[in-house]
DNA sequence: CGAAACGTTGATAAGTTTCAACCATCGTGG
DNA sequence: CCACGATGGTTGAAACTTATCAACGTTTCG
């Protein structure tokens, strides 16, 4: 599956170019200099890889510019549970930035541009833009609503529903990035990460996947997943619009 | 089921049960006198009640001093899940603080005691003490952690397993705070919540509870959960100890 | 050309849910 | 005081959903 190239994030954040997106809330003045000052440096990630092992303690802190990936953890027979996914935009490593007990692994589902922070700065920023660590405290409460959501779907939806719960959740994230061209998105997902995302197998997954294909809910083509009945399937997933609302960015 | 009377939450933070307690942190002098600031009062609530509605926004924040309670969410059928337990120094309302999308609701489980902050203390609390703000991104990185490991039950986990990670999950948080006691615990949840807490129907968390009693694994009995074979628990869920870790509380 | 990754499909097996009882305990009101 | 309803727990049987097994097709890439 080739992927389109990323780009790559620039190295001063007063360019960011995360930022000119309507998605994203304005920031008070001097704290774009604190993030820029704490800022170790810009990386590319290759899609596949992995950022971050699971119960690997003291890790980096990231922004992730552009792609995707997922976090994830695994039970030693190897079943795998993806977690979320994360988007541009998303925080990662903050788990283990609080050396938290048993961290899951964040693996790149496409080539990524990162933003790295310095190993000790998340502090620094607290105690120096309160308002900063106030974001960071709602990201951090967004990103857990997201896992809520997905502990609900894994818990008591069925395979149809999860299914398209998860169709219509990355679409709608996209969406709100401004991601979305004429109801399709990039789709870099296997039928294995749907599965591993949705606690199904991968059989049961593809079938389906064809199911909602063969109702004419949506379709998945050369990497692009395309939205065709966007009630039909919140109906559903019974998951409705919320209204969007500005995201902080780190 | 009889409720033992919970210890109501003194006026004064200075004088908090809770604090004395080995399980959390020491914090900077000013601090506390901030966080006494920031509270509104205290209160008490009654089992079975609902303390936050499902998408309620706007909410207060709340520490819960004594008792359990859980959040959740549910389907409009009525199939509920449970995303995590509450017991003593966890904060609830954070989410409903930053006003976030189709929020949980939270119930008690038992009479509980809460302190309850200010509507609008959050942001003062970052801004004069930003290591309190530092603590709370802290907590709320630790309860999605939390959550993750359910998600990875739900998804990944048969039966047994969930059972046995459940049990053993509350039995560790609780001893953790010092509320076990030669191996056995308070435990008020019916069968109902360990099955909406799993994402099991009710019958089976009954035969899969009866199968581990059987094998000589716990007992609950009055009230009170009795881990029998914490060894063989760990290994059915494969759920290995951490090494403990002083918690925040606000 | 062959291997590897991903998707598709049918048949069978297993795990889980649903349905339908029944029991025990407990609090309450007649 | 006892009858009664409500709540929580227990059990067997049948139905259903999902997992597993096995095979095959397509595309990509070295």
């Amino acid at each position: 599956m080739p992927q389109p190239p990323q780009p790559r994030c620039p190295p001063n954040c007063h360019a960011c170019g995360l930022r000119d997106f309507a998605a994203f809330t304005e920031l008070p003045a001097g704290a774009l200099d604190a993030i820029n000052r704490a800022r170790s440096h810009t990386t590319v990630g290759r899609a596949g890889s992995t950022l971050i092992r699971e119960n690997q303690a003291n890790s980096q802190l990231y922004t992730l510019y552009s792609g995707w990936a997922f976090r994830y953890s695994t039970l030693k027979d190897g079943r795998r549970q993806i977690l979320n996914f994360l988007l541009p935009g998303d925080l990662m490593g903050l788990q283990q930035e609080f050396g938290d007990d048993a961290a899951h692994g964040v693996e790149l589902l496409t080539d990524c541009a990162l933003c790295v922070f310095k190993g000790d700065s998340l502090w620094e920023l607290y105690r120096e833009h309160p308002r900063l660590g106030y974001d960071i405290t709602w990201l951090a409460a967004h990103e857990e609503g997201n896992v809520d959501d997905n502990l609900l779907t894994a818990g008591r939806r069925n395979a149809l529903e999860r299914v398209a719960m998860l169709l219509l959740q990355l679409y709608r994230r996209l969406d709100r990035l401004g991601l979305a061209e004429g109801g399709s998105i990039e789709f870099p997902l296997t039928q294995q990460h749907i599965a591993d995302a949705l606690g199904l197998s991968l059989v049961h997954t593809n079938k389906t996947l064809r199911r909602l294909v063969h109702l004419g809910l949506h379709t998945i083509e050369d990497g692009r997943l395309s939205i065709l009945n966007p009630r039909a399937l919140a109906r559903i997933a019974e998951y409705y619009d919320q209204p969007p609302r500005l995201l902080p960015l780190l």
